[in-house]
Parts: structure tokens; C-alpha cells; sequence
DNA sequence: CTCCTAATGATGCATATACATTATATGGCG
DNA sequence: CGCCATATAATGTATATGCATCATTAGGAG
């Protein structure tokens, strides 16, 4: 291994965005999962109720679309949000759609979590400015935006699905 | 459920930076995942293997350290990359901790890697502005770093590791 | 030299993620 | 009215993630 693959790899791990991604999703999927804990609540589960909380009747398929993660995902992702009796699926296969919507008790679960990331939310402001936290939220959508395979400007490489 | 739920539902979903950062996360890794899967290689696997290259020898805790991953988690991705016959590992089970290095088969893997981690780079690079894709590895590196549950400044109900 | 504490790695369990594939139902066309 | 192409949901398989816990080993105290 020569000194200059060892700086190529270093290169590499200090400026790919890809990784910094996912390290900074966990890290704070770890802050927001520690806060929800008393609750029962991931922070993933948390994030799709309060999606389905602001737009009750939406289907699997455009709550996928704006969360941005595959249907097959979101599939296993709600039945377990049913099971738990949190959130109620109306229709099922076919083209309809399956449409979601709080029960009671998802919604006095999410009535509790709101204050909780708040809380968070405060804390994370506090820390790192407001100003700060806004520009890397809008960043991150940004960052996302074009590293979507639907894109209109597609690496080559990465096929286009044919509409 | 009133209205007032749903706009609250609606801002939080629109602010919320951890659900900005999975959702960001999936994104990139998709993209990456889609250009190394020729290569039989994931994006995180990728990321992997670069931290071990830009540092053979390091142990397991150090790594974790640095990818910001929890140790189990790492302890099994390193152990399909061992598999793989792509990443040796020296030493086990005790204080001296266990070091990894690339393999030759791993190094060479790597190699056929970096060019496609290049172009990768080079698209989001067209698409986004190297500017803004620099600010935005950035930003996420700060957000991490307030995020981190071992940062001096943490939230009230997340308990500090007593050092 | 022995034992014990602490650091380290691995495992059990649960959730999350996505591609490939299968199952199902519906809207439209003949 | 019946069939079928298509949209949709679910499942099989594999990786990724982390907390709680267990197993192992090395370093130090006595």
C-alpha cells in the first residue's frame, strides 16, 4: 500500500458526502430515538405519524414519495405502526390504495411526543443557532434533491425508469 | 382532530431536521449503492473500506469512533467484509482490540472503487455546485457533532457516560 | 503469582432499509 | 360483460443499525 492510496482513501472519507450523510443521520436518529424512548416511539415512528398526523387519508405510496424511502419499506414500517394500534389502514392491494390514518390512541401518543420534540428541537437550535440549523436542513433537502435517481439529470450509469 | 393538529403536524414535518437527514441519508446511499452495485459493493461497505485503507491497523472501537457507528454495528459489518475475504482483522477479544487491515483482494476491489467513487463525486459536484456540496458536508458535520449524546452541551433527559 | 476490574468483541433481539419478486385488485378496452 | 394490463401491497432475502447483555482477555492491585 503506497502513501499516496493512503491519502486518495483519506481524501475519500473526509470529503464524501454520502458518508457524512449517513453519520449524521444516525447520530441524530440516536439523539431523537433517547428522547422518544420513554414513549415507547422510534424516531422513525414518530416521523411517519406525524406525516400521517398532517395529512390524514394519504396512501402508502405518496407517504413514501415524501418521506422519500421505497413503498416495500414503508410497508413493513406501517404494519408495525398497526400492530401496535397506532395508526389504521383503510383498503388494501390494488388501486385504490391503501390510505393512513392516526387511530385514538396513535393520536394521544403523538399529542405526548410533540412536546418531547419540541424539547429536542430547542436543544438542537440552542446548540448550533437557529440560522445554522435552517441552512443545513435546507441543505440536506438540496443534497437529496439531486442525488435522486428520478433527477432529470441522471448519472450515466444509473438507469432512468421509462414512464 | 383539529386543525391546529394538523398545521402543528405539518410544521414539525417540515422543520424537523433528524427526519430531513434519514430521508437525505437514504437518498445518497440509493445513489451510491446503485453505482458500486457492479462491483458487488455497498455504499456503506464502501465508506468502510476507505476509513480502513486511510488507516490500516485501526482498531474497531477506533473506527467506530470515527464513522460514528455504534461498536455491535460495526463489529457485524466487519465481519461480512472479512467474509468477503476484502478486510483482515489481527487480534480478537480483549484489550489490545482488534486491528484491521485491507486484504490484497480488498485493496484491489478498492481500487476498481475509487474511480467510480470519483465520478460519483464529480456529478453531484455538476448538479449541486462543488461550493454548495462542500457547505453541505459541513453542515452536516456540525449538526452531528450537537447531535452526539457525548457532546458537553447535552439535552436534559439524555444521560452522559459517567468517564 | 493470583485475582479482579475494566476494556473489548460478539450475540440476542428489534427496527429500518431496499431490490427482486409475487399476490391482488381495479380500471379500461374489446 | 369478461379479460387483461397496470397500479398497488406484501413477501423473500440481505444489509444496516443500536440497545442490552454476555463472553473474553489483558492490565493492575494485593
Amino acid at each position: 500500500m503506497s502513501d499516496v492510496d493512503r491519502d486518495a482513501f483519506r481524501t475519500i472519507a473526509a470529503e464524501c458526502p454520502g458518508f457524512q450523510a449517513r453519520a449524521t443521520a444516525r447520530a441524530i436518529t440516536r439523539y431523537h430515538n433517547a428522547c422518544f424512548r420513554p414513549l415507547g416511539l422510534t424516531a422513525e415512528q414518530f416521523s411517519l405519524m406525524v406525516g400521517i398526523g398532517a395529512a390524514e387519508g394519504v396512501t402508502l405510496v405518496e407517504l413514501a414519495l415524501s418521506a422519500g424511502v421505497d413503498t416495500t419499506t414503508l410497508s413493513r414500517n406501517i404494519q408495525n405502526l398497526e400492530k401496535r394500534g397506532w395508526v389504521y389502514a383503510d383498503g388494501g392491494r390494488g388501486r385504490a390504495g391503501k390510505r393512513l390514518s392516526l387511530t385514538a390512541s396513535g393520536h394521544h401518543l403523538l399529542a405526548e411526543a410533540l412536546p418531547v420534540w419540541r424539547q429536542a428541537q430547542a436543544e438542537l437550535s440552542r446548540r448550533l443557532g437557529n440560522d445554522q440549523l435552517q441552512l443545513v436542513r435546507r441543505a440536506m433537502v438540496a443534497l437529496a434533491v439531486v442525488a435522486e435517481p428520478s433527477s432529470p439529470t441522471a448519472p450515466e450509469g444509473v438507469e432512468q425508469p421509462v414512464s
